[in-house]
DNA sequence: AGTGCGATTGACT
DNA sequence: GTCAATCGCACTA
């Protein structure tokens, strides 16, 4: 086993924000098989993103398309800082900022492949099956324990949630409509590894 | 100060 | 497949 190692932290260096592409849906794509990693005081708990969807310049259907407000600031940050909201009441979501600062657009994470920490998430969810960990934005962030108090937080820094990985193929990327809106549905902005049995959403939304 | 509504989830028919 | 819980926030006044 890896032992204290497969923990440490420094295994996972951020990613640099110079590579992120500004562009948001570029950014989305970028995303998918990078990691996601959150430092608890348990251990390092960490996922292979596996579903983006961008929400990008202009985008009806997204939170910046109303201009600033106090919930949606951070999605106005430069690239790579997080905009998490509260939806239904109950679930959190994670999203990236992307584009330059001053422009409301951002990557909402969607489902992570559950990588170090698994014991963790499992505590966290209540639940016990791999697949189900992370397989939904809401869920993921149940499983990472990310919250309002994460809003705003630079991802591109070691800290208490960050952004790592490399540039290695990750797989085939599918694309689809987002998932649970109404407006600017007809737009395929969503980002899926292809063979991945921990993206969520209808099958028949997984084709392309 | 009051109102309406989700970038979802889990329980249930 | 259907359906309601749940609450912070934006919007109206």
């Amino acid at each position: 086993m890896g032992g204290a190692d497969a923990l440490k932290p420094g295994r996972r260096p951020p990613l640099a924000r110079a590579q992120l592409p500004t562009d948001t849906a570029s950014l989305a794509r970028y995303l998918i098989g990078k990691t996601l990693v959150r430092k608890l005081p348990e251990g390092v708990v960490s996922g292979r993103i596996v579903e983006t969807e961008a929400y990008v310049v202009g985008d009806a259907a997204g939170h910046a398309y109303r201009g600033m407000t106090r919930r949606n600031r951070s999605l106005f940050l430069e690239p790579g800082y997080a905009y998490v909201y509260l939806a239904y009441g109950s679930s959190h979501m994670l999203n990236v900022s992307s584009e330059r600062t001053g422009i409301g657009a951002g990557v909402l994470i969607r489902a992570l492949e559950p990588l170090d920490g698994i014991p963790i998430m499992q505590h966290n969810r209540g639940i016990g099956r791999l697949r189900d960990l992370a397989r939904g934005p809401g869920r993921l962030t149940a499983a990472l324990r990310i919250d309002r108090r994460l809003d705003g937080i630079d991802l591109c820094r070691e800290g208490q949630l960050w952004l790592s990985g490399d540039d290695s193929e990750p797989g085939e990327i599918g694309e689809s409509i987002r998932i649970g809106i109404a407006r600017e549905a007809e737009r395929l902005l969503r980002f899926y590894l292809r063979d991945s049995p921990f993206v969520s959403g209808p099958r028949s939304l997984n084709v392309r």
